[in-house]
RNA sequence: CGAGGUGUAGCGCAGUUUGGUAGCGCGUUUGGUUCGGGACCAAAAGGUCGCAGGUUCAAAUCCUGUCACCUCGACCA
């Protein structure tokens, strides 16, 4: 009976199969991530949801903060003449643009465009703000939503407002912006490895895929586990393309007047749709430690037995001192075995079981959510060996990822291979270069180019469509 | 945006073909027995049938529009 009602249950969660989209939508909604709203594209982000969000973000901002990044606030409404500044940009940009055009029931005499991102005002401000050398490097971040009016959205994959960060800064030179735009990509890898335990691949955007007015953009990708790839952080050059038109110049030391050369780079919520396509399972949302807001949650075993609950709240006592995020589950409505299917689910990384025959035993029992290993843990220095799990289990999903993404990645050689090897994962080639192959590849196959790896060792001389020769080595994947 | 599908109680669904009193399971509430992997018994509460129009004596059911979700495609930095 139990059995049966448990195989109903899960009879969606399964990632990996032809469901992954369903499966993928019973996660945000079971696990209390997100709700639907009555706007169209924009969803309600849930205690649950946010609380990861909230610790990305912290990971995210020191980060920024260590590299000499100072957060600012810009208007959320930029007026559309500074929108049309930058020709690529507005042509990028224009097709998915909210306006606003009346306040306090009087029509505008100039449309206000809800930020769908933000370089132009930021050009306009540091325009204002960049006089001299002395002013340089500016380098301002804002954590803000944007909105984008899409046509379709999923849940934190693509959603018409979404939160995000978005850098910006500005420099005398052109190696010094080449060397903000690199670093703050690899600021992005870094996050994604250690903290998400998402491995990706980082490298350059071919002139096809990139921003709209960059010079140069660069993106980490990740693996889903249908093996299609998510974009999950961008990193910009500029150039002098936005500083001309918005006439960012500022008096140099050798005494002439030069614009300023400018990089943008940014992540949003959809990498918490990278962290549950990259590590969930049958039951259902697997989190890192270092993100999940909840890392351990206590369940009482016989809760109604004397002393139980007590030594439950004295064992959370002592891991919240030691900085651990603990939570008891003291519902008296649920068995133990609900409680536990229950934060399975939610993807807590580590239940501790605590009973009277624990207790007796002077230990708890643990249970790790990814391997489901349970070991009786010694209440004395309980706080270091949690400690020392999380660290394990964080090490540990990445390693998995890690193989995941490896084992379904290859060398294409020519359509055929590429053909296979874009139907569930990653393929690696040569490419000459040209936009045509990329579009036929595009229209034949589906599947867009990711990026060029910065170890640009050949796996081949031949382009992977065409066949004439080619010197760029270039991921290939079908994309989200 | 194109093709197809779904929308009925918190969740999962039946009822729609052929118009005529709103149904089932799970969950919820209350009481009792349980308690180391989704407990059991009893009683109770809970629904503008996605939304807006229309046809009809009468609409969950027929018609039109619209919104949301799912699948495939298109588009997308």
């Amino acid at each position: 009976m139990a059995k049966e009602k448990q195989q109903e249950f899960v009879q969606h969660l399964t990632p990996r199969d032809e469901d992954f989209s369903q499966w993928y939508t019973d996660v945000v909604l079971k696990c209390d991530l997100m709700d639907y709203t009555p706007v169209r594209g924009c969803m309600a982000i849930k205690p649950y949801g946010y609380g990861i969000w909230e610790l990305m973000q912290q990971e995210m901002d020191a980060r920024f903060k260590a590299t000499g990044h100072k957060n600012v606030s810009m208007p959320m409404l930029i007026p559309e003449s500074l929108l049309l500044k930058e020709a690529d940009h507005v042509e990028g940009f224009a097709p998915e643009v909210a306006w606003v055009t009346q306040g306090g029931g009087e029509e505008l005499t100039e449309r206000l465009a809800i930020r769908p991102t933000s370089e132009t005002i930021f050009c306009t401000m540091y325009a204002k703000w960049a006089q001299s050398w002395r002013d340089l490097p500016m380098k301002y971040n804002q954590w803000c939503s944007v909105l984008r009016w899409e046509k379709s959205t999923r849940p934190f994959l693509r959603t018409a407002e979404f939160l995000w960060q978005e850098g910006h800064t500005i420099h005398a030179t052109p190696e010094e912006a080449q060397q903000e735009t690199l670093a703050m990509l690899d600021v992005y890898r870094e996050f994604c490895e250690n903290v998400l335990a998402i491995p990706v691949y980082s490298g350059q955007k071919s002139d096809k895929e990139k921003f709209a007015g960059a010079r140069a953009t660069y993106s980490v990708e990740a693996m889903m586990q249908d093996g299609k790839a998510l974009q999950t952080g961008t990193s910009h050059n500029f150039g002098t393309n936005f500083s001309e038109p918005f006439q960012i110049q500022f008096l140099d030391k050798d005494g002439a007047l030069k614009y300023a050369h400018e990089t943008s780079w940014g992540t949003s919520t959809r990498m918490i749709g990278a962290v549950i396509m990259t590590h969930g399972d049958e039951r259902g949302l697997k989190l890192p430690p270092r993100i999940a807001p909840i890392q351990v949650v206590i369940v009482p075993i016989a809760a109604h037995k004397g002393g139980v609950l007590e030594a439950c709240a004295e064992i959370a006592g002592g891991l919240k001192a030691a900085g651990i995020r603990v939570e008891v589950d003291d519902r008296d409505t649920y068995s133990a075995g609900y409680k536990f299917n229950d934060w399975e689910m939610k993807g807590v990384p580590l239940r501790l079981e605590v009973g009277p025959r624990d207790l007796e035993a002077r230990q708890v029992t643990a249970v790790r959510r990814d391997s489901f290993e349970k070991a009786p843990l010694a209440l004395d220095g309980l706080p270091q060996r949690i400690q020392a799990l999380l660290a394990e289990v964080q090490r540990s999903l990445y390693e998995i990822a890690l193989a995941f993404q490896q084992a379904h990645t290859a060398v294409a050689r020519d359509m055929r291979e590429l053909a296979a090897q874009v139907n569930g994962g990653y393929a690696k080639a040569m490419w000459c270069g040209e936009r045509a192959c990329e579009d036929a590849i595009k229209e034949q196959l589906g599947a867009t180019s990711r990026n060029m790896p910065f170890d640009q060792t050949p796996v081949g001389d031949a382009c992977v469509c065409c066949g004439k020769k080619a010197d760029i080595v270039m991921y290939f994947a079908k994309a989200y």
